[in-house]
DNA sequence: GTTGGATGACCTACTACTAGGTAGGTTTCT
DNA sequence: AGAAACCTACCTAGTAGTAGGTCATCCAAC
């Protein structure tokens, strides 16, 4: 009921995935939150009694909203060309005009550094993504939309791989279009020519 | 004369880029430089003014490393496809069986955290690499050996980007292979089949 | 009167960085 | 040649500040 807790609670998540997303784990502190909410910063062990705590739940969030979106996607339009498109777009979002990374790749440079829960939550980040963009691709191959080389999984993995990048380096030169035009030009590198 | 500091500055350096390139600038300190080399931490500021000094150094070395390697390739052959592939090869030997990230990757990252200096080295390493990387593809095209869409500069880009990206989930993923086969699809998407 | 939520005060460990000193070698001056 | 001056490379011992985390306490709402 605490709608006031709940909503400490959210905005503490909110803050932290944005500072997560713009700085990093290990370059925020519970000190940055307090300041950000107006909290103390032993009240944030109250909600989260760890920072690993926070930390996982923060991927896991931001790994539950993709999956929900790309629900969306799966539910708006079965056309896979359409579908990595809107996918794309939604990364594109996330970006925030080159001022975030994805949550996925900041993490997934701090890996080594990560709690271990943190590590496992990001991995299956990466996996879900992942497994979506595979169902995504072989019914585009199947159907003549897409043309690649390899087994599906393996486009998968690049293609990602290649967004993650492109997302990265987006936001070192603050450049959104730095990753429309990568992304422009990996679903083309996918598309059938012919 | 100085053959014992120049060994230990030497000595620092090394050991400070496999920190950067495995945890990160903002993860290491000059403690675990110290634990790892032998000498104390007030002896590193005697080589090392600031911490920002020294991740400079770093990144400018690791950028001029690289641009000698580029510069071999470019004597070796002047085969577009070849050098292509050679300077993956380089990518990756860098990235050690999966156990480090390019420091590039892992720079781009941190970016927002970094000092200002350190941030503008980081520019230019990505900057070096890809006008690099326009030579070859515009050769390659003009040679007919590669096909891409756009202009050479934004193509460059999009490749940089998609091997940076697949360099941090090989890391993060301990699993060289995921380089390997993403640099393979990029290779074969900007290569010309006729 | 118990519970959810927040607090102040505190702790330990660590951060980059500095002040001042010193052993040993080289240079310079006489 | 010998003394004075200087330099390199490192040291001990410290600075102020920050990290995540603990604990007893408080207060309002049911």
């Amino acid at each position: 009921m605490p709608a006031a807790s709940d909503s400490t609670r959210e905005a503490l998540l909110n803050a932290a995935r944005e500072l997560a997303q713009t700085r990093g784990y290990n370059a925020f502190s519970f000190r940055d939150l307090s300041d950000l909410i107006g909290v103390k910063t032993a009240s944030i062990h109250y909600h989260f009694p760890t920072k690993a705590d926070l930390g996982r739940e923060l991927v896991i969030r931001y790994r539950e909203q993709l999956a929900e979106l790309t629900r969306q996607i799966d539910a708006r339009t079965s056309d896979p060309g359409e579908r990595l498109d809107r996918f794309i777009a939604i990364l594109r979002t996330g970006l925030k005009k080159g001022t975030r990374m994805c949550l996925g790749g900041m993490f997934g440079a701090e890996y080594s550094t990560l709690p271990g829960p943190v590590q496992s939550e990001v991995r299956t980040f990466f996996e879900g993504c992942e497994s979506w963009l595979v169902n995504v691709l072989a019914a585009g191959r199947e159907s003549g939309r897409f043309r690649f080389e390899g087994n599906p999984e393996q486009a998968a993995q690049a293609l990602f791989a290649s967004l993650e990048g492109a997302m990265m380096t987006a936001r070192a030169f603050h450049d959104e279009s730095r990753f429309v035009t990568a992304a422009d030009l990996a679903t083309r590198a996918l598309s059938n020519h012919e």
